[in-house]
DNA sequence: GGTTTGCGATGATCCAGATCAGGGACGGCA
DNA sequence: TGCCGTCCCTGATCTGGATCATCGCAAACC
C-alpha cells in the first residue's frame, strides 16, 4: 500500500548522490526494482521509532528529517539531520532495532529498500556493495567529526561548523552553497551541538553583527564563508592529506 | 614482510566475536588466506597516521589502540578506543584515507585484511558481508550514544556510562566484567569524555569513597555496578524495545 | 641510596554557557 | 479580524567544570 507510482531511480535528480551511484544502466533497473517509494509525510510525523523492530532502510528524495535519540531519562539527543539524497537507518543494521527515532522537519518524500532484498543484491553488484560501504564509513568517520565538535569546541565554533557542513551539504546536492533554509528550529540545533537555545539566538545575533550572515527567522544567508571557517578552526572537507 | 607465522582465523579465541563469526569451517580458511598477521607493536606507536592512504582493515588480537582526530588548530579528540577482537579503519573506507590516527596504548597484535581482497570476498560470502555491515552498523550506533553523552551528560554520568560500557565490552570477550586494567591515560579518558584529566581524577576518588569501586593506579574493581548504572542514568546494551 | 621524571591528587580562582524570566513577532485558525 | 500558541529574542543571575599552581608518590635510572 506505500507503493507509490512516481518515479524510478533513473529519472531521480538524486542518483549521483544516493545508492545508485556508480551503478550502470543495466544493473540499475535491478535496484529499481526493490525500491519502494512512499508518499510524502507531513512535518512532525514519526518515519520510524527509536526501539523499533528494522526491515529497511531509508533514502529522503525531497525534505528532511532529525534523529533522535530519547535516554531512559527522558533527555532527548538530536543525533543528526537527513537531507535528501542521503541514507536513513544504517544504524539499525546491528541488533535489527532501530536505536533512534527519525522525525519529519518538513513534508518530506521517502524510499524505502528492504534490506534482505538490498544485501543479496549488494552480493551481487561490487559497486552497489563498495558505495554502501563507503556510505556507512562516511557516516562513522562523520560522527567522529561530531565528537570533536562536542568534545573540543567552543558554542561559537560548534554553530559556524555546523553552518559549514550544512552549506556544503547543499553544494553537494547542487544548490547555492552559501543561501538555505533551516528546516530544523533553533532548539534542534542547539540540541543537536550540545547547546541552548538562548546560545544558539545569540550567536547568530552576533554572527549577523559581524557581517557574517544574514538571517530572517529560517532563512539563512552566509555572507562570509571565510570568516565563518576561520570561527570553526576546522576544515572538513577534504581531510587535507597530513604527512 | 609483515606477515608472521603464528595463528590463524580457525584456532584464534577471538573468532566468535572478529570477522569470522558465523563461517562455517569451508569459507573460513578463505577468509584466513587473505589475513596478515603482524608482529606487536610496542606501546605507544602508531599503527596508522590520519591522513594516511587506506588500504586495509585492522583486527586487534591482543592489546587495544586509541584512534586520535587531529583538528588544523592543533587540539586532539580521542574519538574512541579499540579493544582485541574489534576492527579499526572503518571509517576510512569512504575516502580512502585514514581520518584518525591509531596509537597503541600497550604492546599489541594486529591482523591486517586487504580491503579490496575484504570486499571481494564478502561478494562472495554472505554471512561475512552482513557481518561485516552489522559490524559498521554497530560503529554508527555507537557513536551516537557517545554524542548522547557528550552532549547532555554531566561530567560524573559521562565516567559511570564509560566504565560501564568498558566492561560490558570485556565480558563480550569472556573476561571478568567488574576487575579489569584500563590501557588508557587518565588525559585519554578525559579527552574521549569531553573532560579534563583532573575531573577525572576526581571522580574517581569520588566513587571510591561511594564504595563505587576501588581503584589502584589502572587496576579498576567494579564493586557496584547498580550505583554506577543509577549515576550514568543510561542503559546501553540492549537497546530496550520503546514502544 | 639518592635523584629524576612523569603521572595522579587536590585546592583556589574564573569564565563560558546554563538557567530563569519576560516580552515580542509571526502564522494558523475560528 | 482577532485570538492563541509556537517560536524566537534578550537581559539578569548562577554554576559546573576549566584553568592554574602545587604537592605527593612511585617507578626508572644512575
Amino acid at each position: 500500500m506505500t507503493i507509490h507510482a512516481s518515479g524510478s531511480c533513473d529519472q531521480c535528480s538524486l542518483k549521483v548522490l544516493c545508492l545508485p551511484v556508480g551503478l550502470p544502466e543495466n544493473e540499475l533497473w535491478q535496484l529499481d526494482e526493490i525500491v519502494q517509494r512512499r508518499r510524502p509525510i507531513p512535518k512532525g510525523q514519526v518515519l520510524f521509532r527509536m526501539g523499533a523492530p528494522f526491515s529497511s532502510v531509508f533514502a529522503v528524495r525531497t525534505g528532511s528529517l532529525k534523529s533522535v535519540l530519547l535516554s531512559d531519562d527522558g533527555t532527548e539527543q538530536v543525533t543528526g539531520f537527513t537531507l535528501a539524497g542521503e541514507l536513513l537507518g544504517l544504524d539499525a543494521i546491528n541488533k535489527g532495532l532501530h536505536p533512534v527515532s527519525a522525525v519529519a522537519l518538513e513534508t518530506t518524500s521517502i524510499c524505502e529498500i528492504p534490506f534482505d532484498k538490498l544485501d543479496a543484491l549488494a552480493g551481487q553488484l561490487p559497486s552497489l556493495r563498495q558505495h554502501f560501504m563507503r556510505t556507512m564509513s562516511r557516516e562513522i568517520a562523520s560522527d567522529e567529526s561530531l565528537l570533536a565538535l562536542l568534545g573540543q569546541r567552543s558554542a561559537e565554533q560548534r554553530l559556524a561548523a555546523f553552518l559549514l557542513s550544512l552549506s556544503m551539504r547543499f553544494r553537494a546536492r547542487g544548490l547555492v552553497a552559501d543561501r538555505f533554509c533551516l528546516s530544523m528550529s533553533r532548539a534542534d540545533i542547539a540540541n543537536h551541538l550540545g547547546l541552548t537555545q538562548e546560545t544558539i539566538s545569540r550567536l547568530f545575533t552576533q554572527f549577523r553583527k559581524q557581517g557574517l550572515i544574514e538571517i530572517h527567522t529560517r532563512d539563512l544567508h552566509l555572507l562570509e564563508m571565510d570568516g565563518l571557517h576561520r570561527i570553526a578552526g576546522i576544515r572538513f572537507e577534504p581531510l587535507s592529506q597530513t604527512a
